[in-house]
DNA sequence: AAAAAATATGACAGCGCTGTCATATTTCAA
DNA sequence: TTGAAATATGACAGCGCTGTCATATTTTTT
């Protein structure tokens, strides 16, 4: 079953050109007659050629491959990253790398310098967190692999970096809460180390000061990002005398969270307390009452973020005048007071 | 900031022997004394030599190169199923191609032959509803590549799959809510076109029989694994006179739909309707009451699939005498009748 | 101890492509 | 029309490795 392929030189000798030439056209350089250009297309066509990559990068000294490096336990969030990576690089012809950091036990520094010269990529695109680890930042920006950031939390790194209006839609929501006519308003905080989450929280702040309301500082609880962190801080609120009537949390699982304590604490939603998310998982819809939350352009960031890295790659420029847009999904979960 | 690379004649200069045995030392042939493959891998440490898998690629003819394929829309599916297969290549150093097919238009046989083609893999990974397309399978056996299929639905290609215990799983669930006093239970089936979900559909029927309880046809729904068919089989199911007093869907997306429908229908879970669901998704945690449901060892059956692929690819043995188990959760959603 | 068999090692071509640089061809200016 | 400049094409080496096969070394047999 040894599948004999079709080199570049049974392409030339079709096409009647040197193999040289056949390689300028698959390569798009230029300097190549319309019409050799047309006789070696013509050729490929027919002889369903397909240039082999690792010639390609052999000679080449350079790959066409991209790692996209995650470590973040949110499966949907990374999926809908991957997709929009994967199927511009798809489109591209480049091939990803994908790596979960989740598996790597050693020092993530060693361990993705050791990837990086294993696996000879071009470049990278850093999830958060990682997209905020300094020191993983610092070790790839050594190697001077080019890198692209999705949501890093650091705003001086912009211009490497994908980001949304989180701040904006996060204001927006605690806005949307407040013209609810809630005034006593918690928030539950992302993890510490998740940068891009603290736009988030920012958001919240602004929006409260905005409307004229004190900030109370009672009312800002630092969650983990997961379920299990959610429902600790619904319970803390649950012990609390004076309650907040809404509660703002940083992602969907967090609120989820808080939901089910409130539930089981015999409250209702959103009756007792008004609620809302962040991110759109899919939970958001089937909770009951289905919740507020908002939709990051996770798909349309992973394929800008692929198009920006690729652009540095190539030489290309690479303008993107309109940042992706999140937007409030507004459902049921917040309620007039 | 052009990275030059270590390059085998540098290693076998300095460990003092040739290429050829460098090479060997590196891909584990036999016929290497133990005192020159000593050396050899001494100098491979010491200049922290990492082969270039271009040239390995190029000079033996076949990659290291394995291909992950599905189309499949619930993204926790995929990606534990992922997280095995990248975990296990990871350690034998194959690299994974990840190709969710979703992004495709054309006739996916189509498509696929030309991904093989292109990417030159060895073997390829298939998930379901992929790991039950004859045509595409069809196609690939034609290839003579070798591919492990998860969870098909047709068990005579038993020999080259991965599958778990769901008939036994789903007649276990069918059985424990028979146990709670049960006898009117609801099927939502999965999407047919996804053979694996027929083996929980048997299970009920097993169940059901086992329990001299008389299958009642007009109890059994065809749902599409989505949320929203669960809604629609749930509105079916409020409209009967006769209602089942259980629900057992194919899958949590759906059992959470039919919940919703329940919920906003004015009764209550579980005390007027028993729900129970299948694939522990992070959601059955967080309805309210949290949905019992049956946990799949994905990432396991992702390492498996890796595991038994690559044996196939070296020659290798792959023995696993234990299938790898699903199993009951049981949480909330089934009372006592 | 010499010959035969078994084992270890090396020399070298070549995998399929691209980079470099030389050469051929076309275009343009005078 | 001619020569110079600009453009198009090709010859060929070599990217880093492995396969093949020849040669050197060790082990075993007689």
């Amino acid at each position: 079953m040894k599948n004999k392929h079709i080199t570049i030189a049974e392409v030339a000798k079709k096409a009647g050109v040197s193999t040289k030439t056949v390689s300028r056209v698959i390569n798009n350089e230029k300097g190549v007659r319309e019409n050799t250009s047309k006789k070696v297309k013509k050729a490929i066509e027919s002889l369903n050629y397909k240039p082999n990559v690792f010639a390609q990068s052999l000679a080449g000294g350079r790959t066409r491959i991209i790692g996209l490096i995650y470590d973040n336990p949110n499966p949907v969030y990374i999926s809908q990253i991957m997709d929009g990576v994967l199927s511009y690089c798809h489109k591209m012809e480049y091939a990803v790398i994908i790596h979960p950091c989740k598996f790597e036990k050693r020092d993530l520094t060693t361990v993705m310098q050791g990837l990086i010269e294993k696996t000879r990529l071009r470049g990278m695109i850093l999830t958060p967190p990682l997209s905020d680890s300094k020191e993983l930042l610092k070790m790839v920006s050594k190697t001077g692999m080019p890198c692209t950031l999705i949501s890093p939390g650091n705003d001086k790194i912009r211009s490497e970096s994908i980001i949304t209006n989180d701040y904006e839609s996060s204001k927006e929501m605690v806005t949307h809460i407040i013209s609810k006519g809630h005034s006593d308003i918690a928030l539950i905080k992302g993890h510490p180390g998740h940068m891009a989450l603290k736009r988030r929280t920012q958001g919240y702040l602004d929006a409260i000061k905005d409307a004229n309301i004190k900030v109370n500082d009672s009312f800002i609880f630092q969650g983990y990002n997961s379920f299990e962190s959610g429902m600790e801080c619904g319970k803390e609120i649950m012990k609390m005398r004076k309650k907040p009537s809404a509660i703002f949390a940083a992602n969907d699982e967090m609120a989820s969270g808080v939901m089910k304590v409130i539930i089981d604490s015999g409250y209702e939603v959103p009756k007792n307390f008004s609620i809302a998310g962040f991110d759109d998982t899919p939970v958001s819809q089937m909770l009951n009452p289905p919740l507020s939350t908002i939709r990051q352009p996770l798909e349309k960031m992973g394929e800008l973020a692929a198009k920006k890295l690729i652009a540095e790659l190539e030489g290309l420029d690479f303008f993107e005048n309109q940042k992706p847009q999140s937007k409030l999904i507004i459902r049921e979960s917040v309620a007039q007071i």
